[in-house]
RNA sequence: UGGGACGUCGUCUAACGGUAAGACUGCAGACUCUGGAUCUGCGUAUCGCGGUUCGAAUCCGUGCGUCCCAGCCA
């Protein structure tokens, strides 16, 4: 047997196939279009970006990418009062930051727009009105809506659909002139107000919009529509297969009656599932919504799924290609665990994060029998990072008096607890092994303050006599710990599906109340004091944090990206549930 | 009650008429200076009912269920 695929990429692994990538292997085997693989992603510009649109990016790119095809990044640029130059921006930076590139050699970009299309698909309405396959309808949008019959009844025709060819051309060429209002007339496609499809009941191929366009500006009065737009874009682009979304799935007909009637170069269009993910909306509609009304901090609040959010929260781009790679394609509307995704990100960061040490709800530890004052600091060597040897190793100053976590003491250990507590002992990671032997508590009870002694012949963390304890704990020396602010974040929704409401109800009644928990006067340990916007780190026994943008110089503010599994948390849970 | 699409472990995906496989999750254990990581073990899940076939997740029929469509949005 011929392979089908000729110089697969050594480097590439062997990605998992799906439906899409099998047509693909098809049409190459066949010759359909000379052996020619062409994609594009056509984002309307008329929001952000967010993990849905990175499915159909990587699928897109990584499919062209596979064959040595080409990806066109496209803007579907046809509704002005929507659309906006902050999303391009936006779309573009993000594209790139999930690692894809639409350059050619020579460096031109192959950026596009539907508007760069507007004179060709203007002359292309009047071949079809030429050919009397379309027709100017003064109908009003609510007259349409009866017209068109409803699911179970068929459409009654338009009183306009005979209007002859000369009329038809001079009211269109006035509707492009601007000599009407907005929504006075539209110029609809003549199919068949009787089809079962509903899309196909003259669709409205113009509309009129005295509107400026973000790039076109006010040359034109009518803009068409998506159905009438996006397959001759795709037809001008040479694109030989266009990958959308299942609800477009009833639009196919209709994006292959217009190029057939045009006779032009048809592309495939070929539907797969959006994504869905557990706890999370991607709905640009509903997204811009927590925007306006301030439910979240901007589109890049880190707890939004917009790439930007998701960027600031401190995923990579590589974790959120492997979770695309990994949740395959297909045509049944599933709903992926966020757990899948976090797995990810925990999976990558796991292999480059350098391990720092922070404690986020401080509890003061005084080492009683470690000398006092200023000579008295001692440099321990930590390992940046267990599963990086090339990584190395930094200083870690300690002293008498330190932070701990507070999770990490209970005056009453519960069952199964092997951190410290009253006359136990743990080790301090890369230091002592210390015993706590005294509890200071304020009026009301709560614990303020414990005492420890360290064993001096413990150093770096090992007991000459092999005595072994049970516990590592994570710690930071107070003279030198950097102040920090942390964002924890939960899921933006209680629900697994945000859209599951009682009737009456909108889809913000599911909005988590703890998806945010701001921590300050965290302590860090000193090496994390120049920490840039951006950075990601693993702070010890605690998750994969991420350097905000509102760090100030000596202010540090992280973002949790995700925890660590934590199994002690998980035992705990069980032990109380109870 | 029109049309289009889809039903495989808890979740996602594979198996393309020939032993239902993988990932995530969960559970149990090993190991460990992160209760992390790593490693090992644990899975009768093919929507129901008929049919074709030596053999059906796969083909046919039928029933049921889910999703999408009545914007001058995309």
């Amino acid at each position: 047997m011929t392979p089908l695929i000729p110089h697969p990429p050594a480097e590439t692994p062997a990605a998992p196939s799906n439906f899409i990538r099998e047509i693909v292997l098809k049409d190459l085997d066949t010759k359909k279009y000379n052996g020619r693989v062409q994609t594009r992603f056509p984002p309307e510009p008329n929001g952000y970006l967010h993990i849905g649109h990175a499915k159909s990016i990587c699928l897109n790119f990584g499919l062209a990418a596979e064959f040595g095809g080409k990806t066109n990044l496209r803007f579907d640029d046809t509704n002005p009062e929507k659309e906006e130059q902050e999303y391009v921006d936006s779309i573009i930076e993000n594209v790139r930051w999930l690692g894809f590139d639409w350059k050619e050699p020579d460096g031109t970009e192959r950026v596009f727009y539907a508007s760069d299309y507007f004179d060709q698909l203007y002359a292309w309405a009047v071949q079809l009105i030429q050919s009397g396959k379309a027709f100017v309808c003064d109908l009003t949008a609510e007259e349409m809506r009866r017209y068109r019959g409803t699911l179970t009844e068929p459409g009654k025709e338009s009183p306009y659909r005979n209007r002859s060819v000369e009329e038809n051309l001079d009211l269109f060429e006035r509707m492009r002139a601007g000599e009407f209002p907005d929504g006075a007339r539209t110029l609809r496609a003549k199919v068949d107000m009787a089809s079962p499809n509903l899309n196909m009941r003259d669709p409205v191929m113009y509309r009129i919009l005295n509107a400026e366009h973000h790039r076109t500006g006010n040359k034109w009065s009518i803009y068409p529509m998506y159905d009438y737009a996006h397959g001759q874009s795709d037809s001008i682009e040479r694109i030989t297969h266009s990958i959308c979304t299942l609800e477009f799935e009833d639009h196919r007909p209709l994006y292959d009656w217009f190029i057939e009637q045009l006779g032009i170069f048809h592309p495939r269009q070929i539907e797969f599932d959006r994504l869905n993910l557990t706890y999370t909306l991607l709905s640009k509609r509903k997204l811009l919504q927590l925007v306006q009304d301030n439910l979240v901090r901007g589109w890049d609040d880190p707890r939004m799924p917009t790439l930007s959010g998701i960027r600031r929260r401190g995923y990579t781009p590589e974790a959120i290609r492997n979770f695309c790679g990994a949740i395959g394609v297909s045509k049944t509307n599933g709903i992926i665990e966020l757990g899948l995704l976090e797995h990810f990100v925990r999976e990558d960061l796991n292999r480059r994060a350098p391990r720092m040490m922070a404690v986020l709800r401080p509890l003061r530890v005084v080492i009683d029998n470690y000398p006092e004052g200023d000579g008295s600091v001692d440099e321990l060597d930590a390992v940046n990072n267990p599963e990086d040897a090339s990584a190395g190793t930094r200083k870690v100053p300690f002293s008498r008096v330190l932070y701990i976590e507070q999770d990490d003491f209970r005056e009453v250990p519960p069952k199964g607890y092997y951190r410290l507590s009253p006359g136990k002992e743990v080790r301090l990671r890369w230091g002592y092994l210390i015993t706590c032997t005294d509890v200071v508590k304020d009026e009301q009870g709560n614990v303020v303050e414990i005492h420890c002694t360290y064993d001096p012949a413990t150093r770096g963390g090992n007991a000459p006599d092999g005595r072994k304890v049970k516990s590592t704990i994570h710690w930071v020396s107070a003279a030198h710990a950097v102040d920090a602010e942390v964002r924890l974040y939960e899921p933006l929704f209680t629900k697994e599906n945000p859209n599951d409401v009682p009737e009456g109800q909108e889809f913000t009644a599911n909005l988590n109340p703890a998806s945010l928990e701001v921590l300050t006067g965290c302590k860090l340990e000193p090496s994390l004091a120049a920490v840039q916007p951006f950075e990601r780190v693993q702070f010890e026994r605690l998750g994969y944090f991420c350097a905000d943008p509102d760090s100030a110089p000596g202010k540090p503010v992280f973002n949790r990206t995700v925890a660590l599994r934590d199994s002690w948390a998980k035992i705990e849970k069980r032990e109380k549930g109870k």
